[in-house]
DNA sequence: TAAGATTGACAGATCAATCTTG
DNA sequence: CAAGATTGATCTGTCAATCTTA
């Protein structure tokens, strides 16, 4: 008598890595989605203009050139100028020429944008403890070290 | 004398959270980025029409209605009711009327798009064991059960 | 009245070409 | 000629309104 389980072909779209880069993807875009609901509705900003105040105030002088911003958002530098230039109209954020090379941009956080920021980052960070009140000190460190070790060595754009 | 780190004010943009997320968003991008270049260099089929087709395929019948495509990925019954026109106008797709309810449309996969979504899979699939080498099953295992722990109870559309 | 799908108007990003400075 | 930033054309997705069927 025929025993075990009945398969076919393995088929490729059926391989568990495909599986995990699916939950990623679910995990991930889900919270974006989330994070971005609630920076919107509590303080009026989108989870975009969020993350570029959050690296320039970040920067040493809380100001950082827009190649430096495309580059550590995952924005081209054509999306960056037209990210910037709303930024800049609501008063987050100033444009300064920079002295030493005239080529160059400096995005800088204003006083008013410092504010929001700082507020904003409040906020989100509630939530994230939200998010991850499931995980111990141990999974969260283990769950950093997994992501760092995923981080594309260098991605040109 | 005075001894220990000098610390200002704990400032809320440097919640570690705020930067693990920081991480998820590099690690997740960076991968989409590289997996994107892949598939279109090698099958010209965009990421998302994979993903498309991915979850088509996978379905009973290989046909997934309209509504339920937008629920499975991030989007919009707008959104992917143009992406599916793209997909039917290359030939992967085909849009079929149901039978049991006439407002249902079924998506479903031709057998042209059944050969190109295998091809990318198998492809898709090469390049995420690389990217995950470094990755022991136990790794995979507590990377899958972290992930599930994290995708939001229930985002509604 | 609601559910499924589509559509028009629009917002936000990309790509390739361009301008300016090194 | 290369690097930094911007711009024009275009693509892709959202949002809210609409159409059809249950």
């Amino acid at each position: 008598m025929m025993q075990g389980k009945v398969m076919g072909v393995p088929r490729a779209i059926d391989d568990p890595l495909i599986t995990t880069f699916g939950r990623l993807l679910e995990a991930f875009s889900g919270m974006e989605r989330r994070l971005a609901r609630t920076l919107e509705s509590e303080v009026e900003l989108p989870l975009t203009w969020f993350e570029v105040l959050l690296r320039v105030a970040r920067s040493p002088d809380e100001r950082l050139m827009m190649s430096e911003l495309s580059a550590q958002l995952a924005f081209t530098t054509g999306g960056v100028t037209r990210l910037v230039d709303r930024i800049v109209e609501s008063g987050y954020l100033e444009r300064v020429p920079a002295a030493h090379d005239r080529r160059v941009i400096w995005a800088v956080v204003t006083p008013l944008g410092h504010e929001v920021v700082e507020q904003a980052a409040a906020i989100h960070a509630a939530e994230l403890h939200e998010i991850f009140a499931g995980f111990s000190k141990t999974d969260r460190r283990h769950f950093d070290s997994m992501l760092d070790r995923l981080r594309t060595p260098s991605a040109q754009r």
